[in-house]
DNA sequence: TAACCAACGTTGCGAGTGCCAACGATAACA
DNA sequence: TGTTATCGTTGGCACTCGCAACGTTGGTTA
């Protein structure tokens, strides 16, 4: 049986890891993923991916509430508080309380963050360029909707 | 420009993310590993996945050093060695100075790491059958030939 | 109006991952 | 011989993710 996973010959046999784990989906994942956060490492802070995110959000969307900013990115309140705080620490985003809805912090991005963002993306251009050189267009194109039909069709939060 | 990446009409408008993220392969790699990263907690114990790929791998490939355990997974002595002292304590593996060469440990499975590697082995199989549920057999199958060719062309080891 | 419930931001906590640096012990090599 | 390299181990650091609780605010219903 044939999962489609076959290695070249020229792979060290000392370094691969066992089937077991090569079968796994979920262990891909984990590996590309570590993979992209290494690459961003050495070009960005440690910080830059979550950041990157949550600027990202505002900015396409607009000013938004933390709650609402979680549920676009899949992420718990807790976690994007943190983020936003960060951020507002950098002034990268305000944070104002909503005139409408005092329980809401409105999170609009400032100058400063969107030149951050421009930053970021750049950086991150390139890391998707690295990651994605042993594939084709077409097949990286074929790996992102494959990914993205797996992510619609999963709740993006926790609980 | 379609990058491949269609929503359905009835998604969420609310809870979509960001075009700047949905471009990404790594930040796509990132929400599928949290998503069977959630999946796994719900059936074991949050260590489950690290143990799994340790056990997996000593299975394989017989007795290793931690050294090269770390190799075949990507990861950090430090790392291995962590897991390794956890599945130690609960006899799940034997660690022994190699006699040929007195810096390495020889890590070796016990019949209760082999139980314990047969049960993560079940619950890891649920969860990837609900995290590919939404592909086809073949689409799933092109996944993860284009995970692996990615993983294949990467070094596995930081640094 | 008053009582109840839900949502929000915030704080604190815990577990897990991954990396780096350093140490002493051991092995291999010059 | 001395030098260099590898190993396991310890300790530390930063980040992520999640849960629970608190006080505040808004909406709903009796």
């Amino acid at each position: 049986m044939n999962n489609g996973y076959d290695r070249s010959v020229t792979e060290n046999e000392l370094t691969a890891p066992p089937a077991r784990l090569r079968a796994l989906l979920s262990w891909q994942a984990n590996r590309v993923n570590v993979l992209g956060s290494r690459l961003t490492g050495t070009r960005l802070p440690a910080t830059g991916r979550a950041d990157f995110a949550v600027l990202a959000t505002v900015e396409e969307y607009g000013p938004l509430s933390q709650a609402d900013l979680g549920r676009h990115l899949g992420l718990d309140r807790n976690t994007i508080n943190g983020i936003a705080s960060r951020l507002d620490d950098g002034s990268h985003i305000l944070r104002a309380t909503d005139t409408t809805d005092r329980r809401r912090n409105t999170v609009a991005i400032t100058p400063l963050g969107q030149r951050y963002l421009d930053q970021l993306q750049t950086a991150t251009d390139t890391v998707q360029v690295e990651l994605a050189a042993p594939l084709s267009a077409t097949e990286a194109a074929q790996l992102q909707t494959l990914l993205g039909k797996i992510l619609d069709a999963h709740p993006g939060l926790p609980g």
